[in-house]
DNA sequence: TTCGGATATCGATGAACTTCGATACAGAGT
DNA sequence: ACTCTGTATCGAAGTTCATCGATATCCGAA
């Protein structure tokens, strides 16, 4: 169990909220629950802050020890979060050594951007 | 009590969370509590069904005897999460007669869009 | 004024979530 | 092999949340 390849519980990131925008017409419920998953997963003041500090960090990576003190929590609180936000498709980890360090997943806040956007469908 | 002018308790839309987007660098703890906010409202299937029903509606409003049957659910719960994304600052309601309309506030959707845009910061 | 229909609020219940301390695990150095 | 350090997992405690039935409120019609 200590390399699974990572299956995530989300299905793939881009297939069934591909294009259509909220507002254009009545969304199904299954793609309700999918976007919903991934806001769910954003929905957070401490992993808001967690993505932003990845994002703005040097190399757009950070390792968990330089995250625990900026949001204040406890070491095993911030790695649940990473989890969390990784499961959702928005972050990435990759060892190196004792360390692990996450960065964005490129196009995970685009999409979502997209899909909250209004004007994009009137 | 009936025409109460609405005093949303998440302060005013376009104050603090005005221009930074997520990525450029790392957000403070009350910004990140605010999006946070707005973030956890839209975090909902049956929410983010109501809001994409509420905007593909004929005239993008919607009473909720309307919104009732496509979500499935009681009465009461569909109230109660209109009134939630009310207080978020997405939906507004107007009554006329013993209906109450609901739609979609203009900007509010667009804004939050264009906070989670990366490519807006790189 | 009384009745009926549309909506909001209340109280309760069960599930999900955040957080922590304790602990397990993995890699590097001695 | 042993230890130290960084990270993940586990179990528990407290809080928040979604949902419902019952009920209150509001408004138009008779």
């Amino acid at each position: 169990m200590t390399t699974t390849p990572q299956l995530l519980p989300m299905a793939e990131p881009a297939a069934a909220m591909c294009c259509a925008p909220l507002t254009r017409e009545a969304i199904a419920a299954d793609q309700a629950d999918l976007l919903a998953r991934k806001l769910k997963a954003l929905a957070d003041p401490t992993r808001l802050r967690l993505v932003s500090i990845v994002a703005a960090s040097d190399g757009e990576e950070a390792c968990v020890c330089d995250l625990i003190e900026p949001v204040g929590l406890s070491q095993p609180t911030v790695s649940h979060h990473l989890k969390i936000l990784m499961e959702a498709g928005f972050l990435t980890r990759s060892k190196r050594g004792t360390w692990a360090y996450y960065r964005l997943v490129p196009g995970a806040l685009g999409e979502l951007s997209h899909l909250l956007d209004v004007t994009a469908s009137r």
